[in-house]
DNA sequence: GTTCGTGGCGCG
DNA sequence: AAAGCGCGCCACGAAC
């Protein structure tokens, strides 16, 4: 069963069609819920199931509905979203050929997600004075469910003109199903929130920094560092916070640096340097995650941040709010399970090279990725069982480098692995001659900038030194986007994978383990303990499964790394 | 006064 | 030792 659900002024509008390919309305007229009825009967139709399967819901942005269904004690087990799956389908070479891909709107957006096309018009207010004269009215609706229904069915007719050669057209709904599940699992991490302790949080800013300042002041011990880097560098006004008041005094005192980036004060055995470093991040310390942050962004024991899905052109997650995916390690230990509860932290080891080798099919590299440490079996094939020189060939050829010890690096590397080493670097040359690259399910590289296509025109030596200094970075950025962005595909899948393996041990009813967080390659269950064993099969299943989904039955392993800690701080 | 670019650094 | 991908956030300081 398909539910579309659409804005009304009064709440919300519904309107089921007969089936998927054709969206027929089952209802001619929708059906109009009021707000506050909205909980109830969007949860009866979810538990109704006709037919054994839940209700697929469809909405114009799983952010818009869900987390209010969340606070209403409301979980739903799938959706479609209109406006991910209509980004992605607008862009995926895949659909390229299809009317859908054809009157995209290309221009890049402010909003890293692009409002499917036929939703894009906002409707003006009906009655501009209705705004005055009842405030508390909900805006227009901007979805009927006439249009969802219209942007639905353009879609599918994307996807149906598919091929079938290469299985694209499975592995494009894949994608789209992937997507709607992790906008789903996005609201529900936000929801249940990461389990923080701000008593050890605290523990932690005073061991570090002194005790909690007042209000715009420095904590006590940036400020005895700042006092003693003034008196080493003879400056008695400086403001180490200050990059060009700093750069000034040390130049002043000869250190002769560039910059003030740590890597390059290390070089300077000047006394001040110590210190100095010291300051820098002890103040990272307190003004990233310092007293402001645990008061804006922790409440109630638990870490609340906003993931936005689809918010890198890869397919990663990006988030708003409180560097949720930047959490040091200097405050991991705060992150802490429940009494009675375990955090289960699991991380795809080595993910990057191992989804490389199964895009390049690479036989060779394939028998090293069969090992628990992929770069260690590389390092004993070529590279005389140097694994910190395997690990930098490998990341140097995935990320582009040129020069240094990974540019250096390369030419070994493509040597004992040719298919690899000449998947990415296709990659490359596509990115630099203006063209899109593709994840192993269908996600696009954007086109190329404005910028990109200027240089393209130049016509003087300097302008075509420059161009080409444009289309290297383009196809470096390329070269990444086939690996991070199949990573992120495949991310995609584990996670929900394992949200429909959680859901399954909680079919009782008894209380379950969460998904609390989600960073690129990792996740972190909140469980209790009698429930650990089943998460961390769930866990490992739903990674087979991934890989299955992704690749099919290939001769990789893509094991995953478990940590069943008390506290964040102990995993890895 | 606010906005925006930059340098620096945290994460993968 | 320090280059090569993707992000978000902070403080600073120039531009508006």
């Amino acid at each position: 069963m398909y539910l579309l659900l659409g804005a009304h002024p009064h709440g919300a509008a519904l309107q089921e069609l007969t089936q998927a390919g054709g969206p027929q309305p089952a209802n001619p007229e929708p059906r109009i819920i009021a707000r506050e009825d909205l909980a109830a009967v969007v949860r009866r139709l979810e538990n109704d199931r006709k037919g054994g399967q839940p209700p697929r819901w469809i909405w114009h942005r799983t952010q818009d509905w869900y987390p209010g269904l969340l606070a209403s004690g409301v979980e739903l087990e799938r959706c479609y979203d209109l406006t991910l799956c209509g980004n992605i389908l607008a862009f995926s070479q895949f659909t390229a050929h299809t009317e859908y891909a054809r009157t995209a709107d290309r221009t890049p957006a402010e909003d890293p997600v692009l409002p499917p096309k036929t939703l894009l018009p906002p409707r003006p207010p009906a009655d501009q004075g209705a705004l005055f004269d009842e405030p508390d009215t909900a805006p227009t609706p901007r979805h009927t469910p006439a249009e969802l229904r219209t942007e639905y069915a353009a879609q599918q007719a994307a996807l149906a003109a598919v091929g079938p050669e290469g299985n694209q057209r499975n592995r494009l709904q894949l994608l789209l199903a992937a997507e709607s599940a992790a906008a789903m699992i996005a609201a529900e991490m936000q929801h249940a929130g990461v389990p923080w302790r701000e008593d050890l949080h605290e523990k932690i800013l005073a061991d570090h920094l002194g005790p909690r300042p007042p209000l715009g002041h420095r904590p006590a011990r940036l400020e005895a560092l700042a006092a003693e880097l003034r008196n080493l560098l003879n400056a008695p006004a400086l403001n180490p916070d200050s990059p060009q008041d700093l750069i000034r005094a040390l130049h002043r005192n000869g250190i002769e640096v560039k910059s003030t980036r740590k890597w390059e004060l290390r070089e300077s055995g000047h006394p001040a340097i110590e210190p100095l470093l010291e300051y820098k991040k002890l103040s990272r310390l307190h003004t990233a995650n310092g007293w402001a942050w645990l008061d804006a962004w922790v409440a109630g024991g638990r870490f609340r941040p906003e993931y936005v899905v689809g918010g890198v052109v890869s397919g990663r997650w990006a988030s708003r709010g409180g560097g949720a995916l930047q959490i040091p390690r200097q405050v991991r230990g705060a992150v802490h399970a429940d009494p009675g509860h375990k955090l289960i932290v699991a991380d795809a080891s080595q993910l990057e090279p191992r989804v490389l080798v199964a895009l390049a099919q690479d036989s060779v590299m394939a028998e090293a990725a069969r090992d628990q440490d992929l770069y260690a079996a590389i390092a004993a094939k070529g590279f005389g069982g140097d694994r910190a020189k395997a690990k930098m060939a490998l990341l140097g050829a995935m990320y582009g480098a040129t020069s240094g010890e990974a540019g250096r690096l390369m030419p070994q590397l493509a040597r004992t692995y040719p298919r690899a080493v000449d998947f990415v670097e296709r990659a490359a040359r596509t990115g630099e001659t203006g063209g899109t690259v593709t994840t192993r399910l269908g996600r696009s590289s954007p086109p190329p900038s404005e910028r990109w296509f200027h240089s393209q025109r130049s016509t003087t030596a300097e302008e075509q030194r420059r161009a080409e200094t444009i289309a290297r970075s383009r196809g470096r950025f390329t070269r990444n986007f086939v690996v991070q962005g199949s990573a992120a595909d495949w991310a995609a899948c584990w996670l929900a994978e394992l949200r429909r393996r959680l859901r399954g041990l909680r079919a009782d009813g008894t209380p379950g383990a969460e998904l609390v967080f989600f960073l690129h390659d990792e996740v972190m269950v909140h469980a209790p303990v009698e429930r650990v064993a089943a998460c961390t099969k769930a866990i490992e299943d739903a990674a087979n499964a991934a890989k299955e989904l992704l690749f099919g039955r290939i001769p990789v392993e893509f094991p995953v790394s478990m940590a069943v800690v008390d506290s964040y701080d102990h995993a890895k």
